[in-house]
DNA sequence: GCCCTTTTCAAACATTCGTTTGAAAGTTGG
DNA sequence: CCAACTTTCAAACGAATGTTTGAAAAGGGC
């Protein structure tokens, strides 16, 4: 029903993940979707309320899915298999939403990560409120999780860190092809599966130990 | 001499780190330097061409400073002093350049950093060629330094590690405001160099031994 | 003081943007 | 079948953008 609608909000996300949200304009996604540039006004009211409606139709199902990853981690112990920190399972359960084509998503693989890295990087404020709840929601069950795990680090240390691993991910899903194309052939081609367990090695090494901070 | 042309690029340098390179506009430029829209076309050729010169303007000094901080290290020996390792010394060695106000910027301090940030996060692709040269110039000393420095990481892994602490540098000083506002009183205000610190050191443990990456 | 170049300026240009309008077309329920 | 409501559409609106124009002003060398 109202297949207008979620034509436009289809095609919204993936010229927004492609492009950003500044540089892709109504009549862009209007003009793909098939419809009226008016259609956006009488269905949203405007171009803001269609980006709050794209955020809120994905952002959903990550925190969900996140809630339910911490809940199977804390289920099966605070150890994870072997020799990985739990820190590194927590930014796992953490990030890996982000980047997985969860529920029912039309995004092509790598285009829901670029989406969810513009909405850190381009909207990190002025998030819809709906947004800003569920991350709350998210926050206030992994900040302790991640104290649990590391209490060698203060929760002020806790809060930077998942903050630093927020522009890891940002970074490497937007502009990761900049360093493929600096450096040539010296790095190889990864899948998403790599190159998002490289990075969650990466953020996890930094919660560990305390800082050599002065 | 010329002076209009140094009045727009310190302007536009100043408003571009506030704001944005989208979204401040030639008449926000010129209105603010006292001059005319036109003297924009007249003295660099187009919008672009401003970008360009603030780049060139403020990456130089950037680049030479890092050369310098470099060879510093070098000459003091592979081991920093005490329980630092030397990859951090590299990181900071590398990434101090870009926080603090090198040379004659006229930006206050905070905004030399948020340039620099917005530099990589805006506009990573499409850099000037001489702001690239100069950039693998340092990349070309950086990451056999690198490499030196963390033996049992392969070069690879320190490419992508260095592109992750762009990300964290970039995403800190451009959205460390978003934190603060979340998280309100549960972090306290740090200074800039507090801010660098911890930030390095978070970097620093990701360059640190082997990977638990399958 | 005059000529030539460099620099400034108000005004206009063409485009693009998000949004609105008012009528036409489609849909639904009785 | 008709009335009431919902949805679509071409067209226009006003504002803002980067860029250009052509003439006026300023500067410099002789």
């Amino acid at each position: 029903m109202n297949s207008t609608r979620n034509h436009l909000v289809i095609t919204a996300s993936r010229l927004f993940a492609e492009r950003g949200f500044e540089a892709v304009s109504l009549r862009d996604i209007t003009r793909k979707a098939g419809a009226n540039v008016a259609a956006v006004s009488y269905h949203f009211g405007s171009k803001e309320e269609l980006i709050s409606a794209v955020f809120e139709d994905h952002v959903s199902p990550v925190n969900r899915q996140r809630l339910s990853n911490l809940t199977e981690l804390e289920k099966t112990g605070e150890l994870g298999e072997g020799k990985r920190s739990y820190a590194r399972s927590l930014l796992d359960a953490f990030f890996r939403p982000l980047m997985e084509q969860v529920s029912g998503s039309q995004l092509a693989r790598g285009l829901f990560a670029k989406l969810m890295a513009r909405m850190v990087s381009e909207r990190g404020d002025q998030l819809p409120e709906p947004v800003m709840v569920g991350f709350t929601e998210v926050a206030n069950r992994y900040v302790p999780a991640f104290c649990r795990a590391c209490p060698q680090r203060s929760e002020e240390e806790i809060l930077w860190r998942i903050h630093y691993s927020f522009g890891v991910f940002a970074h490497t899903f937007l502009h990761g092809e900049i360093l493929k194309q600096i450096a040539g052939k010296r790095v190889k081609e990864r899948g998403m599966e790599e190159e998002f367990c490289d990075l969650i090695d990466f953020c996890a090494q930094g919660f560990e130990k305390g800082g050599s901070c002065p």
